[in-house]
DNA sequence: ATTAGGG
DNA sequence: CCCTAAT
């Protein structure tokens, strides 16, 4: 193969492909909940790992977004145009580059807020700022960044629906809506007519983007425990809650959006996860109340109680409108997310038991709320912030609930990936490989690093105080990054080496992704890697589709040709292998589905020989024959992988998904399935005959043994013989002979 | 460990 | 692909 060419992939976000197979069993057995749950933990701390940058919310940061200048802004369109050469989604690199300079095209959260901020200050191009947002969102949530173009296509298309996409927000990015939602509050109410324009477009998006704009803020505003309340149901509303209040003057589109969302929201989580979620969820309409409630009883309970006095706070306006919808929201999340909150809850606790950020640390949206100003969201929080006690009184109060230190993260990122493939991977391969080294890294275990001041804060014990970092001039010294846990440790892909040559011919690609330890993403800024965005961006689209669901199909049909495919399964397989191994290695009991790899043409092509050759049945030489180098592809595999074959080859072209099998291999398949099915009906009707010969002796049998025990002739064997058909005489006949009947007669 | 079949 | 039952 050709000189294999590194690419460098950042990614914003991940996705769970276990996730949904988790919840199918969830189902079914008791003992697969708990995993899933765990999963999901993991999935949380996906989105942890998204964490980059945090930012405490004083003033400094929406305040960074409204200091822009004239001439910052045109300085940061001029490198939008620059770096963006590609992809119209300009807004996204505008934030990164701009505002946090932190994003290597990784931030997501950041470029959310940036964006909303951005789409505050000019409008000049609206559709900059639909991009921003999405574009984050789509990081966040799917874990990859779509195409850009993508992005901005549902943006367009999605904008309008943010109502609706709410619901679908919650599920993928659980509770962090609030603060995302509190920012298109703003933004609706002051940016209404274009928001409005684009939101009409809307389609897709909705889910992706509330993922990504709440994910991160709310988790920390709502300190920790909002997960429960937020969360689950109504990204937007949950966020309302805390912001609501400013914007008030919305409050009859938000309204609708619930009740509208409802149905997006059910179907929503569909969308979010994979379609195994989409799964396990569907019977939450039915048994979702109970369960739910049961669940928020026995596990929420807990936050609930903290929330409602967060709430009670809060100044009258916002008190009874908050309480209004958290009531609202819990319900519907109960109803709708049980999955969700899980997750979320247990986001939280991992944050918590991090230290890095402590629950200490976190403020209650409703206080933002009173704190607020009319101006805006961020206009709110800083003066939230600016209403925090002073340092002496922050230390009285510390411990007590009244003197929080908020903290806004607005996005994290994903400590970095290498991999390597060959050119001639398919992008089929790369998504897989992409998406098992990120799971790889999340799934093993993310860790936050706190870096205050441009050192590492390690004592975990020390407060927010004793720290510093709850002084209002010092948030832009705190950052958070995501690190891999050092206890686990990843193993450079097997497959790093040599690729193994499948039986058909094709050359694996090779994947590797050691992560770098401890990337720490500042608060401050860095410049972003434009081609990394774009790249990830693709590839994380592409690899979200193509996971759990039937697109993936539809992914590897672009593909160049059959043979490339062929290997690539081969290779990633090495890398996967190992991958997962791993990840048992960590949590136990998270047991991960294994990634979809769809069989190349030249994999069928080989299978077909095999079956042509052994026949059905003998899978374990079939695989021995044709797949003894895919270490992936089991007997079992090959046996599913045949009676889908048959399948296929039984239906119309026009029902067929995914990648085209040619017609002449589908009739082989036919033809193969036909003859070998004969055949083992034949064998099976000779051994049945068999049995009941030995078991009933017949007539015939009866004969035989007469004759031999008294030795007399044997004619009258002939005549029962006869009636049976052919297959029964061989047999029958056989059996004489392992008898040790002559042969003569 | 394999095979067969349902999901 | 997963999961189970039966070999």
């Amino acid at each position: 193969m050709e000189l294999q060419k590194r690419l460098d992939y950042g990614f914003n976000g991940y996705k769970l492909p276990a996730t949904p197979r988790a919840t199918r069993s969830a189902r079914k057995r008791v003992p697969f909940r708990k995993r899933v749950e765990d999963s999901q933990i993991s999935a949380f701390d996906l989105l942890a790992t998204v964490a980059g940058k945090l930012l405490l919310d004083k003033e400094s940061t929406p305040v960074s977004s409204n200091t822009l200048t004239a001439d910052d802004r045109s300085a940061v369109e001029k490198n939008i145009v620059k770096e963006e050469r590609r992809d119209g989604d300009q807004s996204l690199k505008l934030e990164t580059c701009n505002q946090d300079g932190t994003d290597r095209g990784f931030v997501v959260s950041q470029l959310v807020s940036q964006a909303n901020e951005l789409n505050y200050n000019s409008r000049e191009s609206p559709s900059l700022k639909n991009d921003a947002r999405f574009g984050f969102t789509s990081v966040v949530t799917t874990s990859g960044c779509s195409e850009r173009s993508n992005v901005l296509k549902l943006m367009n298309n999605k904008i309008k629906n943010e109502t609706e996409s709410l619901p679908c927000k919650v599920e993928t990015g659980p509770p962090f809506m609030c603060g995302t939602s509190g920012d298109r509050i703003k933004l609706d109410s002051e940016n209404k007519g274009l928001i409005r324009e684009e939101l009409d477009r809307t389609d897709k998006v909705s889910v992706r983007e509330v993922a990504d704009t709440c994910p991160l803020e709310d988790p920390v505003v709502l300190d920790g425990k909002p997960p429960v309340l937020v969360s689950s149901g109504s990204s937007g509303k949950t966020h309302s809650c805390g912001f609501n209040n400013y914007h008030s003057s919305l409050p009859a589109k938000r309204d609708d959006v619930n009740v509208v969302s409802r149905d997006d929201d059910e179907k929503s989580s569909g969308c979010t996860y994979t379609g195994p979620l989409k799964k396990s969820f569907k019977p939450a309409p039915l048994i979702g109340d109970r369960r739910a409630k049961k669940t928020l009883t026995s596990k929420y309970s807990k936050l609930a109680p903290k929330l409602e006095e967060t709430l009670s706070n809060s100044d009258e306006n916002s008190k009874s409108t908050y309480c209004d919808r958290s009531a609202y929201k819990r319900l519907r999340s109960e109803r709708n997310y049980p999955f969700k909150k899980r997750k979320f809850l247990h986001y939280s606790s991992v944050s918590n038991s991090d230290g890095g950020i402590s629950s200490e640390g976190i403020s209650n949206s409703p206080e933002q709320s009173n704190n607020g100003n009319s101006s805006g969201v961020y206009p709110k929080m800083c003066g939230v912030i600016g209403e925090s006690p002073s340092s002496a009184d922050q230390r009285k109060s510390f411990h007590s609930r009244d003197s929080h230190v908020k903290f806004r993260i607005k996005s994290f990122r994903v400590p970095e990936l290498f991999i390597e493939i060959p050119e001639s991977a398919t992008v089929g391969s790369l998504k897989r490989t992409v998406m098992e080294a990120v799971t790889a890294v999340l799934g093993g275990g993310l860790r936050i690093g706190v870096l205050f001041q441009g050192k590492k804060v390690r004592d975990d014990n020390k407060t927010l105080l004793q720290t510093g970092i709850s002084l209002d001039n010092q948030m832009d010294a705190l950052g958070f990054s995501l690190e891999p846990n050092t206890s686990q440790t990843f193993p450079s892909l097997c497959t790093g080496g040599s690729p193994m040559p499948l039986p058909c011919d094709t050359p694996l690609p090779l994947a590797r992704y050691p992560a770098t330890p401890g990337l720490v993403n500042r608060v401050t800024h860095d410049p972003s890697p434009e081609h990394h965005m774009s790249n990830l961006g693709n590839f994380a689209e592409s690899d979200h589709d193509s996971a759990p669901s039937p697109t993936d199909m539809s992914f590897d049909k672009n593909k160049t040709d059959s043979k490339a495919l062929v290997a690539v399964p081969a290779m990633s397989v090495g890398a996967l292998d190992v991958v997962p191994a791993h990840r048992k290695s960590k949590r136990s009991e998270v047991v991960q589905r294994r990634i979809r790899r769809p069989f190349s043409v030249a994999e069928v092509e080989a299978l077909v020989q095999a079956v042509e050759k052994l026949g059905t049945g003998r899978w374990r030489d079939v695989k021995l024959r044709a797949f003894d180098n895919a270490k992936h592809r089991t007997y079992v595999d090959l046996k599913d992988k045949w009676k889908t074959l048959v399948h296929t080859a039984r239906i119309s072209p026009q029902q067929r998904r995914g990648e085209p099998v040619p017609q002449e291999l589908l009739d082989r398949v036919l033809t193969a399935h036909a003859y070998w099915s004969q055949q083992q009906a034949k064998q099976q009707m000779k051994q049945q005959q068999q049995q009941q010969q030995q078991q009933q002796p017949d007539s015939c049998l009866l004969l035989y043994n007469s004759t031999m025990r008294a030795g007399s002739r044997c004619d009258a064997f002939c005549f029962i013989a006869p009636a049976l058909d052919p297959t029964f005489f061989s047999s029958a006949l056989s059996g004489f002979f392992l008898w040790g009947f002559p042969p003569g007669l």
